[in-house]
Formats: structure tokens, C-alpha cells, sequence
DNA sequence: TGTACATCAGTGAACGCGCGTTCACTGATGTAC
DNA sequence: TGTACATCAGTGAACGCGCGTTCACTGATGTAC
């Protein structure tokens, strides 16, 4: 296709290819210290030259990549709640295939549950900085999760379940299942990874909690 | 009934009563300013001259008062959710004395905003550091919510809608409420205060969760 | 009531330290021919 | 393929600044007699 480079296929060292694969590099370990770092602290007072020191890189490397930490924040919002995307439309599949709703609880809260525990770090800066110090941090937090109830909302839609109930209650019902989601994550976060009672405990917790909710969505239509 | 006075019932100038008075004072100066530069960061970030300077104070006067800012921090947790007890047992006064389940909720959702409302700062607090990076801090709004849910548990249990539940389910219910009070609040909070539209919204969407999860509480032994 | 001494909230100066940001630079990578 | 020039990610030194904490102090308040 291109006519820069002659051997079509080969791995060949096209132009820019090094450099800039260094330069992803050099972003991507910043952004893990970074995540590292704010385990143990807030974004509003983590320090630039912490992070590079984690790194092991000049301080005024950070510059090459993000103006200030508020917009490494911001990239780590993007990468935190990207992927929860692809995990919500697997959970919601479940519904519109008719499952048996007890088995469909379980398994929502299951895979809410192993991804709290594969994303660890993630989840607890998403609960720091959702009502967090830095403004620019927090709005990309309440934007992700609009889209995010955007979309559960539109998957709770072709559920059977969900006739007769309008595009705004759906929405409702979908913000009230996305905090509930992000509660039972930063709860698994919380819990000493150590205690299995106290981990059943939250699990259980969040059945009993999902299952409160679909049975009031059950009867939404009782009094039309 | 003391003997150090003579003049019993006087506003005599008793021991210790003005220097107390004018250290409480001080505190308290300490507090509010603190309270106040939180409103734009978090307790990590915030700093101990930025305070004493706030107030009008050496810094090395607010030893006096506290050993660091985390211990600040914790005696503003008790501040912000003490109040809120008082709240909580006016709001289910109303549901022991048998009152229309809709008046209820509309009641409810109505003082949790008005809460909300005027104490903007101390929510904000709370939001911001229920998750945030100061571990005794954190802790502290951890026990006094736990407190809370207590209570509510408590309060449920005199209501004629909670016969047949256990104790345990009961507290897994005032948690969910607990944290939907949370939720609304922090959502008034940070709804700006000039967009009556989007206050409405919040309020209507307030009541609609806790429709849902009332109505899945009334149908919750149906199952039995 | 008056006097001599004790307490202790708040002062102000000093300290060493790590911070964010700037700058001219270096040298590996990329481009043109 | 080889050469001369351009780009730009990362360097390292320097800057001024505000930080938390310490210390001996001052003087109003409190106590004892």
C-alpha cells in the first residue's frame, strides 16, 4: 500500500516506528507510577517529581508528554473506565438472551466483583477523585459514567422486562444499577484482601441489593 | 453546688472560663477555615500554614489545637455526620406512625436535600474523603456511616412494613438507603446552584430510586 | 481586696527540604537526496 | 548504500518559593494566700 517502504510485510523499522514506540513507552510507565503512586494518596497531592522519580526520568521529561498531573489524571480516568464498557454489554447480554433473573443477579454482581479485584488500583482512583480536588479529573469521571448509564440504559431497553417503562425512568433505573455497580467495586476495593467472611459479606450485600431493586422494577407498573 | 464560688448564680468570671473560651474560639476559627479551602481540594493537598494564615494565626499556634491535619480532618467527620443523626430520626418518626408510603418518600428525599443545601461544605467533605487519601479520616466517616446504618436498621424495624425480616436483612436495607441518601446528597452538592432545572431533576430522580426500592421492600417475602 | 507566682495560648524567627517550572543542551532517530 | 541536515525525547542544573516543625519567648489569665 505504501510506497515508502519497499519489502511489502517485512518488520521493517518504517519511519518514525522507534521514537515513537519509546515515547509510548516512556508515557506508559509514567501513567503506571502515576496509578501506583495514588494508591496511597489523592491526585491533588501527588507531586510531578514523585512520579518521575518512580519512573527513574529528568522532571522536565514529564513535560514531553502531559502539561501537568491533572491530565495524567485524566488519561488514567480514559483507561479506567474504557475497558468497564466491554464488561457491562457481556453483563447485559445475559438479560436480553431471557436468562433466569436470579442467575443474571448473580452473575452481574460476579463480574463486578473479579473486575474490582483484576483493577484494584483503578477503581480506588476512580472513588478518590470522583468528588476529588481536580476539577478537570472529576468531570471526566461524571462524563464517563453518563455514557456509561447512557448505555446501560439503552441495554436495559430490549429487555422484556422493560416494557412500558418510559426512556427517561429507564435511564433512572440504569444510574440507579451503575452506583450500585460502583459501590459494590469500591466496597471489594476497601475490604482487606485477606478476609474471605468480609468479602462474602459485600457479595452477598450486593445481591441482596440488586435483587431489592429488581423486584421494586418488577412491580413498577403494579399501580398504572 | 460548688464551693469555689460565692456568688451562686452570678455570671461570675469562674476559673479557666475565659482562657477555655477564648481557645474553643480558636478551634473553631480553625475548623471553619479548614472546612472552608476544602471546598476546592482535598484534605492531602490541603496545607497547615494555608489554614493558620486563613485565620490570622502562626502557624505553629495550631499545635495548640491539633497534632496535624488528619486529626483536623477527623474532628470535622464528627461535625459533618453528628448532625445528621438528629435528620435521620425525624425522618423515620414519620414511618412508625404508619404515614402514606409516596408522603414518606417525598418527605424524606425533601430533608435529605435540604440538608444538603445548607451544609454544602461538610458533604462536599464527605464525599471527597470517604474514598480519599487520608486513612484516619477515611476510617472515621467509615464508623460514623456504619453508626448511622444502625440506626436506620434500627428505626426500620419498628415499622409494621419490616415484620418478617431479619435482623441482618434489615441492615442491608438501611445500608442501601443510607447510601442512596449519600448519593442524593452528594449529587445536590455538586449540581450548581443556580440551575433550578437540574435541581429538579436530581429531586425527581431521588424519588423515583427510592420508589424502586421501596416497592421491591414491599415485595421482598412475596417469594416465601 | 492585693500581691506574688504558675500556667499556657499564641508569637516570630529560623531551619532544612522538596516542590514546579525554565532553559540551553545532547545525541539517537528520522528525512532528503 | 552513504552523507548532510532536521527533529525532538530526555537531560541536568538552576531558580525562587512555600512547606512543616522546633524553639525560646511573651503576656494575659488563673491560683494561692
Amino acid at each position: 500500500m505504501s510506497h515508502t517502504s519497499g519489502a511489502a510485510g517485512a518488520p521493517a523499522p518504517a519511519p518514525l516506528r522507534v521514537r515513537q514506540a519509546q515515547k509510548e513507552q516512556t508515557r506508559r510507565a509514567l501513567l503506571d507510577a502515576g496509578l501506583r503512586l495514588l494508591d496511597r494518596q489523592s491526585l491533588s497531592s501527588l507531586g510531578l517529581r514523585e512520579v518521575t522519580r518512580e519512573v527513574g526520568v529528568a522532571p522536565a521529561a514529564f513535560y514531553r508528554h502531559f502539561p501537568d498531573l491533572a491530565a495524567l489524571g485524566v488519561a488514567l480516568v480514559g483507561e479506567a473506565l474504557g475497558s468497564l464498557h466491554t464488561v457491562v454489554r457481556d453483563a447485559l447480554a445475559g438479560g436480553a438472551a431471557g436468562a433466569d433473573a436470579a442467575e443474571l443477579i448473580d452473575r452481574t454482581v460476579a463480574i463486578t466483583v473479579a473486575y474490582a479485584d483484576e483493577h484494584r488500583a483503578h477503581i480506588r482512583f476512580i472513588a478518590r477523585e470522583r468528588y476529588g480536588g481536580v476539577r478537570p479529573v472529576r468531570e471526566a469521571i461524571a462524563a464517563e459514567l453518563a455514557r456509561f448509564t447512557e448505555e446501560v440504559a439503552t441495554g436495559l431497553a430490549a429487555q422484556p422486562a422493560s416494557a412500558g417503562w418510559s426512556p427517561a425512568e429507564l435511564r433512572v433505573l440504569a444510574g440507579l444499577y451503575v452506583d450500585h455497580m460502583v459501590q459494590t467495586a469500591a466496597a471489594v476495593m476497601e475490604a482487606p484482601q485477606d478476609d474471605p467472611a468480609a468479602r462474602d459479606t459485600i457479595v452477598e450485600t450486593a445481591r441482596m441489593r440488586m435483587r431489592i431493586i429488581s423486584l421494586g422494577r418488577a412491580h413498577w407498573l403494579d399501580g398504572r
